[in-house]
DNA sequence: ATGTTC
């Protein structure tokens, strides 16, 4: 992206200076010159294109992390005003609906856990059904999709998956209300009978890892981590449900946007107003999706604690955090000092309310709400800790961010090279697919601790500690 | 991201 063409604000926020007759909300870019120098023209020109949307409440913004995505750019935040003739669009929120990160902290050392490593791996990979398409062991019917679609992780917690102290960390408590069922195709609930408690694919993992670094003593100290801690991140999201939801509802709300005479920058930003029947019913199937999601972490947390218990007999894992970061939600924000309720839109990109907020449990509510920044395979990850001053409607980053297509990526790298590469810096991979790590390679995405830092820098959200991989189950 | 070109 070429900065000449940015107005710089702050040392890590810029602005698109508006031509005098144009029509379209501000743009403003959250990072680092060099993260912003690093994206594709694309971004700037997907988030000038979100901010013509119908309804665009202060400003389309991006993440440091952003980069090019369907319609929006992945790193995309933007809310709607429903009363304004504000839209919900499929683009904005993704097709895998509530992707996200659980992360679970152990009672485990490196040291305890570091001669076991190997076992571990080859347990976890196969505990833990990872690939596309690929279905685990458990089945469920046409009317227990509907349950989950209803209840969420509660689904699972009430079937044995988990327990009722995981519920507390996730966010909405595991279940988002005013998910529709109905408004799910038969189609999407069918793809999803064998695919709870699975993975996925392509940057989708679980990982092992050790806490390497605390930044923020008090923060670590009320999310329960210290140095040489034991944590495990698993990220997916809602599978072929989710998927299906997407492909269908994207030609649904472009009708309805050709109806209603809304014009789009880019066909890929199909919407519909929030008040219209398409929008409420779009909404309807993607909270439906959001509860998938949440059900599907909420079994794989379950399969992980079996499976780490094969090896490690005492070994406890509670859930630190459950964040989701593909979402549109319904959230009141303060604009120009009045409450408003708008429909936030993240895509790749998490929600991050700063200290005091009421929907964090009490035992975060003094730090504020914990981000995860899911770093590249083998580079390492962050957690981060809500900022006050709510600025980007409270989001943060999400990942260290894609830096070269998964093409390119495939030109450059050879999927054993890398697992040899690096098992030899002391992280095992294991994966049903080398063509997936070579798509994944740490090179093809941006440097996680730019991106970290730049998310503190700017205010979204601020560093608490850094995990560093040691066992990766990949997708 | 994805029963990876229904």
């Amino acid at each position: 992206m070429n900065l000449q063409q940015l107005h710089q604000l702050e040392p890590c926020l810029w602005t698109l200076p508006r031509a005098t007759a144009e029509k379209r909300a501000e743009v403003l870019l959250y990072g680092t010159a060099p993260l912003l120098v690093s994206m594709d023209d694309k971004v700037l020109e997907q988030a000038a294109n979100v901010a013509f949307l119908p309804g665009v409440v202060g400003a389309s913004m991006t993440m440091p992390d952003a980069h090019w995505g369907y319609g929006f750019p992945i790193g995309g935040v933007a809310a709607f005003d429903a009363g304004q003739g504000g839209v919900i669009s499929v683009g904005g929120v993704g097709f895998d609906i509530s992707c996200g990160i659980r992360c679970l902290r152990s009672n485990l050392s490196l040291q305890d856990a570091a001669p076991r490593f190997n076992e571990l791996a080859d347990t976890l990979f196969h505990a833990i059904p990872a690939g596309v398409g690929e279905e685990g062991e458990i089945k469920v019917n046409l009317t227990q999709i509907d349950q989950i679609l209803q209840e969420g992780a509660n689904w699972a917690v009430k079937h044995g998956y988990g327990n009722t102290a995981d519920l507390e960390y996730i966010e909405e408590h595991g279940r988002v209300a005013d998910a529709v069922p109905d408004n799910v195709s038969e189609l999407a609930k069918k793809r999803q009978r064998g695919e709870m408690g699975t993975l996925g694919s392509g940057n989708h993992y679980l990982e092992v890892q050790m806490v390497e670094r605390i930044y923020d003593a008090a923060a670590a100290l009320a999310f329960g981590l210290h140095e040489g801690q034991i944590l495990i991140s698993i990220h997916c999201g809602s599978r072929g449900l989710g998927h299906q939801i997407g492909t269908e509802y994207m030609l649904i709300l472009a009708k309805a946007a050709s109806r209603l005479g809304i014009r789009l920058p880019d066909r890929e930003l199909a919407c519909a107003p929030i008040k219209s029947p398409e929008g409420q019913q779009y909404i309807g199937a993607m909270n439906a999706a959001i509860n998938c999601a949440l059900a599907n972490r909420q079994i794989l947390t379950h399969l992980t604690r079996v499976a780490c218990e094969k090896i490690f007999r005492d070994a406890e894992f509670e859930t630190l955090f459950d964040v989701s970061h593909n979402t549109c939600k319904a959230e009141t924000h303060e604009v120009d000092g009045k409450p408003r309720l708008l429909h936030v839109h993240r895509k790749g990109a998490t929600r991050a309310f700063g200290p005091g907020h009421p929907a964090l449990p009490e035992r975060y509510r003094k730090v504020g709400q914990p981000v995860v920044i899911g770093g590249s395979m083998g580079t390492g990850s962050y957690i981060l800790a809500g900022s006050s001053g709510n600025r980007a409607f409270a989001s943060a980053s999400h990942g260290a961010g894609r830096a070269m297509s998964r093409h390119q990526a495939l030109a450059r790298w050879k999927g054993r090279a890398l697992v040899d590469e690096l098992a030899q810096q002391g992280i095992l991979i294991r994966t049903r697919s080398m063509r997936g790590v070579a798509e994944e390679a740490p090179g093809a995405y941006k440097d996680v601790d730019l991106v970290a830092e730049a998310t503190e820098q700017a205010g979204l959200a601020r560093r608490v500690a850094f995990l560093r991989p040691k066992v990766c189950v990949k997708g």
